[in-house]
DNA sequence: TGTTAAACACTAACGGTTAGGTCTATCGTC
DNA sequence: GACGATAGACCTAACCGTTAGTGTTTAACA
């Protein structure tokens, strides 16, 4: 899996990584709206296009790393224990989520995000694209027999419970008090 | 309320009307990425800046009609007959509003949107706001006694119901389906 | 009738994003 | 080690949504 990368790969990451430091410390220098494509390519040294070949839009630079988001929720769901219910599987979960993006260091990043709409909307939308695969991993899951929208449903609520519980004052509750609901509401679908 | 509108707000409303149908005209007739903003100005015969001036934005152009959408969830709520539970209440609500947005008529508009990634981020960032006034409703219902977070989390699982619904094969089917998993979620939290 | 402010126009720009074409370091293979 | 293929990066120039700045018309109202 992890086999010896090649130099092209190691340099090519490297630039990726340079490029979304350089981002992410002017953003927090000087604020997302006041720095510019061009300010981040220049402090990088490498040239606008080089940018967009690495990240899709200017947002993105902010999410650098949130790429396994998605697969972890996926995971949570396939990979569970095989007696284990598929609700406190997710809640274990969500509330791992929840404290990796409340913690400490993660403190600055997040008062970016909320201060720009741009931001918000970014995060937003891509917590849909997570909904929608959570969704196909129950839908997949053989012991879970619920109709494709109770499978929905559930998976937006999932998404909404860790957008509400990383916003709130104390996230730890939050989960626990909307996964409450979640529960009932799943449980209510039973065939 | 309904005082006669001066030349001036006639003709400012004409203007914007004329607008809309142009953008939405054209953007029916040959897709809503082709079309610029230099070409809706351009066809309605107003300068660009007009057309900001009455749009927030280009995708805002497609969504003229819906300003009403955020009142009329909040009035489902506290205008409700004084024994009337919440959840019966909102998914009438929701139903109407589905079957408007599924109407035979709105079916192109409603393909123009799912076919733009734009649209349905600008779509999504409405509902969003309309949660939000959702949850003040229902945390400002002297009726309802529950959480701020159990007042949040419903109203996303409300938005969510439209939101499925709106894109199901059966509109209706599903939002009775959803707003099933909502009772159940709303009455768990019941003090 | 004259004053005021809203609505609109025009130009020019800004900032994110992309297309076109080139250069070069790396890779796989001989 | 030499050799062609190609990925990765570069540069320039533009496109498009959006906004600022600056008039000009016109309806509303004293």
């Amino acid at each position: 899996m992890t086999a010896p990368p090649g130099r092209r790969e190691r340099k090519k990451a490297a630039t990726r990584q340079k490029i979304a430091d350089t981002a992410l410390r002017l953003f927090l220098e000087r604020g997302y709206d006041a720095v510019g494509i061009r300010d981040v390519a220049a402090e990088a040294d490498v040239a606008v296009t080089t940018v967009f070949s690495h990240f899709a839009s200017k947002e993105a630079l902010v999410f650098e790393r949130d790429q396994d988001f998605e697969q972890r929720l996926v995971r949570a769901v396939a990979d569970r224990p095989s007696e284990e219910p598929l609700v406190p599987a997710l809640r274990r979960e969500v509330q791992a989520l929840v404290r990796h993006c409340t913690a400490e260091g993660s403190a600055p990043v997040r008062r970016l995000i909320e201060g720009s709409p741009a931001l918000r909307e970014y995060e937003e939308s891509m917590s849909l694209r997570y909904a929608q695969a959570l969704a196909a991993a129950l839908a997949a899951d053989p012991r879970l027999s619920r109709s494709a929208t109770a499978c929905r449903a559930t998976a937006r609520f999932v998404i909404d419970a860790y957008a509400l519980a990383c916003r709130a004052d104390d996230p730890g509750a939050t989960t626990d008090e909307v996964f409450g609901m979640i529960e009932a509401a799943w449980d209510s679908t039973a065939p």
